[in-house]
DNA sequence: GAGTATGATGTAACCGCTTTCACAGCATGG
DNA sequence: CCATGCTGTGAAAGCGGTTACATCATACTC
């Protein structure tokens, strides 16, 4: 590779000029400017951005913290990410957590190792004073999914509540009344939020929120058709239930089919997070969308401007979720 | 941070002894060791990554590039490589290439540009042509999901031909006579060989091939749909079809479904990849499963053999396809 | 026409680390 | 006692850029 050396040999100028015309920060005459780019056309020349970052103390590099890199959510959130920072020419590095405090841990390390100019996490496990003290020593930082008090302005994350309300709104407004609701652990802020958000729109409505009608799961497949099984223990009548994700959705409606339960004819069945799993049940799930890519775009878009200074759209932090109606969910029978 | 002036000047040695502590190349005696490491300690010093990298012409970082970074196929092989070089403190850096050629190319010259010691990439547009010149040229690349010729030693592929025969076969040894097939596009490597491996299925049984049981699609759901139709539209009898990857069949699934066709008792429907959504079908889709996540793994394997020349186990550059028997393929109704 | 502001360019220090080469010190062998 | 080989360490030259500061030519002001 030609070094910025050559080029000025080249040109017959010092590389300071090269490097000016590299970087357009200070003025260069048309002609000298003209030479440069030629000369390092001609020797297809091209920065070491290694060299540059240790000069400049930027190493164009965003780290990025997920529990996983497959699955619905993260990918379709690293897919956002990685789009938008490939536009802008920055290089996106990612570590996984798997949602255990000791890994999200080390994983920061591994990525504050990296000089990563910013960092773009979705963390459960970790504390949210450990959360403090990343954002006061490390990089800047991000957060996606989960709203830590006093940096508000450094998290993206979704209307939970409202999302948990427009599904049970939805319920109630085709005429069920007794609607059960499987959520995922209760510790995690989006799923008691959630939960809150069904509340509310039962309240509005006029119905009593019966405890015996929630079961608390894990957000998986296994964790919903278990919560259903133990739903049908109880034997409280229920035409319908939300299922606080797509997946338990999937679980639920295995173990009702066992029964030979029809859905949505005897019971309706809403599922959260529109992850593609829900478009291959069958029926077809009616969910509430999550905008997890755009969410990723939005937390790329923070990092441009916040940190690289590229101004651009305003950064919307909370995303509201909408409905998505297809086949599992129907009118109360009743 | 603490740089390795402050270490060397606290310890009252040069730098370069701290480097040859930090790198162990040369002997250092233990004393002098002893020291260095616990001012090390006390001044929690790490060393840049980015100085080591000018100096020493390796990044330690390794690019991905991959058609999507979500989906079920890519998420999981991102997943096995990531784990894999994590372990090894390398850096993945990843790109798309969404299967154009031109982002392809230009996904490549973006990770040529961060100097990765490696690259791994799954590219479908790129001809064989521009992957030796790459070869030849840039750092060491390994290839995914495709053989190159003459690069066979640096690629990982998946026995497609094998898959497809155990598909059929598994369809014949229960029965089936007349078995329609649904493939992705035949100009792709991977869906001719998939083909291929149905027709030695078919031959190895005596079972004559017929063209008009083949309908080439495009490895979508609503490929898989619309090749379903045209199948029945040609109204010859099949009581099976096997699907070149899940996605076909779940659309064929749909199709099957709205005719009121009952999977499996009158078809029996096979699937490849054993991607999540095979899972969540009704009935459960039977399918052949693609190892990527394990591949994904070896590629990472291959990497840190080759280019950071650790040593570990043999490389294999060829998976077999082992088939998922769930509930969608049957005994043959005749 | 002297004085000064301005713009283009060069000089050289610096970013933090690795590595070659030289050298001092010491043990070894004859 | 001297030549030899080995070990541990330091000095200094890179790696390939950026940038503060100096310099110089030119244009502008009065």
């Amino acid at each position: 590779m030609a070094t910025i050396y050559e080029v000025s040999k080249l040109v017959g100028v010092s590389v300071a000029t090269v490097s000016r015309v590299i970087n357009g920060s200070t003025r260069v005459s048309d002609k000298t400017r003209q030479k440069v780019l030629s000369a390092m056309q001609a020797l297809d020349y091209k920065p070491n951005p290694i060299a540059q970052s240790l000069a400049t103390n930027r190493s164009d590099c965003v780290g990025v913290l997920v529990p996983e890199v497959h699955g619905p959510v993260f990918g379709a959130m690293l897919s956002g990410i990685e789009a938008e920072l490939r536009d802008a020419g920055k290089f996106t590095i990612f570590a996984t957590g798997h949602n255990l405090e000791a890994k999200e841990r080390e994983a920061i390390r591994f990525l504050n190792t990296r000089n990563c100019d910013a960092l773009i996490m979705h963390v459960e496990a970790l504390a949210d004073a450990s959360i403090h003290r990343q954002a006061h020593n490390g990089p800047p930082i991000l957060i996606m999914n989960r709203v830590v008090s006093g940096l508000e302005d450094r998290c993206i994350s979704l209307d939970n509540e409202h999302g948990g309300y427009i599904a049970t709104n939805m319920l109630l407004e085709m005429g069920h009344r007794e609607i059960a609701y499987i959520s995922g652990p209760l510790a995690w802020g989006d799923a008691s939020d959630r939960l809150a958000g069904h509340r509310r729109a039962l309240e509005e409505h006029d119905q009593k929120f019966d405890e015996r009608l929630v079961i608390e799961s894990n957000f998986h497949e296994v964790g919903g058709s278990e919560a259903m099984e133990e739903l049908l223990r109880r034997e409280l009548p229920f035409s319908a239930v939300v299922c606080a994700n797509d997946e338990m959705a999937a679980g639920a409606m295995d173990t009702l089919r066992a029964r030979g339960t029809s859905i949505p004819d005897e019971v309706s069945l809403v599922g959260f997070d529109n992850a593609p799993l829900s478009r291959y049940l069958y029926p077809k799930l009616s969910t509430v969308n999550y905008p997890i890519t755009e969410m990723g775009r939005m937390a790329a878009h923070w990092v441009l401007e916040n940190v690289y200074g590229q101004s651009g759209t305003a950064i919307q932090h909370v995303f509201k979720p909408s409905l998505v109606m297809r086949a599992s969910a129907g009118r109360s029978p009743n």
